[in-house]
DNA sequence: CGAATTTGACCGGCGC
DNA sequence: GCGCCGGTCAAATTCG
């Protein structure tokens, strides 16, 4: 389906290939990856790594309300360090907003990063956008060193919003967990059209339809998880229509499996796993992220797929109704629960993962180097973070088995 | 040849 | 009740 309506899978390569929308691009050595945790993503049942910022925040949210100084500005253009900060958006409406609008509360993040975060590197402040959402709950967490990500000493700039689509519910035909992720989306590269791709997550997925959405000059991609047969779990991918800069992922369901240690190792990989670094097909984008030869942009080969990540929290909305009753929109702000179906999860999950950590390359490689808090590595996430999650160029994780 | 993607058709919810 | 639209299915196609 070639149509001007953009390719996805370009989208996401031009991401691995730091073709980040024009403010991120700018950003000249800042690579701030919020970056998912094996504690971290146990919580989540999205699977997704980005989601992963949530959780831990509620607590600190609350801090970093109380601590920070509000900032209307989408991007701060300098932290304490003279780095470009990237910013988390939640977003409250995301069918409305579609990324672009940030009409929300700006928390400015970065001086608790600088001061508390192991991740507190120069090169690691983060500008969270928070606002708190009538239903959805919505968390980031820029403090963890887990979210936190170093390429070759660059921290990562990006947008990143968090949307809880109130309206949402209204015409969705089943309630049921909603979380949006707003990514910066690079401009196309290759030469495959229509092709979704998405930040590549743990999760293998598969595409298995795409449509045109009115309104939206960009067609949505609609992709299952195939990390586990039956996981119901999917997410759509399409260009915000209000700034095709952004990507928004809108992931449903959730998996009802362990989230893969190595994401390609498993059946259902895509085929964008390619073990030809060359390969110039994605559909997750997993090839294109691991394609060294697209970090042209920067000297570092290794660069994070995703410039940032944004996640909306919603708990399955009949959920939120009671939660929310009252429905203070700017008053409260629950705790997101994620529904954790996996026996796993989630108490003795992060156990277990460290239990793995010992065993696999890829959990070892983010847990000691990515999460550790060792920043005075600047490989720490170039390498760990993106092996992890199947970024960095060439390798691909089915050689890591 | 197996697996992933593409894409038109079909289904069902919702608004009018 | 009808039509629109989003979401899913599944056959065909593509690719490694």
């Amino acid at each position: 389906m070639d149509n001007f309506q953009g390719d996805l899978t370009d989208v996401v390569r031009g991401i691995g290939g730091h073709m980040l929308s024009p403010e991120i691009s700018s950003s000249p050595n800042i690579l701030p990856l919020p970056q998912p945790s094996p504690s971290d993503l146990h919580m989540n049942p999205f699977g997704d790594p980005f989601v992963s910022m949530t959780d831990p925040l509620l607590q600190e949210l609350n801090a970093v309300t109380n601590s920070s100084h509000f900032s209307t500005a989408g991007y701060n253009a300098n932290n304490n360090n003279g780095f470009l900060v990237p910013k988390v958006v939640l977003e409250d409406d995301q069918i409305k907003s579609q990324c672009s609008i940030f009409p929300r509360i700006r928390i400015s993040h970065s001086n608790i990063i600088h001061e508390s975060s192991p991740c507190n590197s120069p090169a690691m402040s983060t500008h969270v956008v928070a606002a708190a959402s009538p239903r959805g709950i919505i968390n980031a967490n820029t403090n963890s060193p887990r979210n936190c990500l170093l390429v070759d000493g660059n921290t990562f700039s990006s947008q990143i919003q968090i949307s809880s689509p109130r309206n949402i519910g209204l015409k969705r035909r089943k309630s049921q967990a909603k979380k949006v992720v707003c990514i910066p989306a690079p401009a196309a590269m290759n030469s495959r059209s229509s092709g979704e791709v998405v930040p590549s997550d743990l999760w293998a997925w598969r595409k298995y339809g795409q449509k045109p959405i009115k309104g939206s000059p960009f067609p949505r991609g609609y992709y299952r998880c195939s990390s586990s047969k039956g996981c119901s779990a999917r997410k759509q991918v399409e260009r915000s229509r209000a700034d095709p800069s952004m990507l928004v992922i809108t992931y449903t369901s959730e998996h009802n499996h362990p989230w893969p240690i190595q994401r390609n190792a498993l059946a259902g990989s895509t085929r964008s796993c390619s073990s030809n670094p060359n390969s110039s097909k994605s559909s997750t984008a997993t090839a294109s992220l691991n394609d060294p030869q697209n970090n042209t942009h920067l000297p570092s080969s290794a660069s994070p797929p995703l410039s940032a990540f944004a996640v909306k929290n919603e708990q399955r909305e009949e959920d939120m109704e009671l939660e929310n009753v009252e429905d203070d929109d700017d008053n409260k702000i629950a705790p997101y629960r994620p529904e954790i179906h996996d026996q796993h999860q989630p108490d003795d999950f992060f156990a277990d993962l460290e239990e793995l950590e010992l065993e696999g390359d890829s959990l070892r490689m983010l847990l000691s180097q990515g999460c550790a808090g060792d920043l005075n590595n600047e490989t720490i996430a170039s390498d760990g973070i993106s092996d992890f999650f199947g970024w960095t160029g060439g390798n691909n994780n089915k050689d890591d088995q």
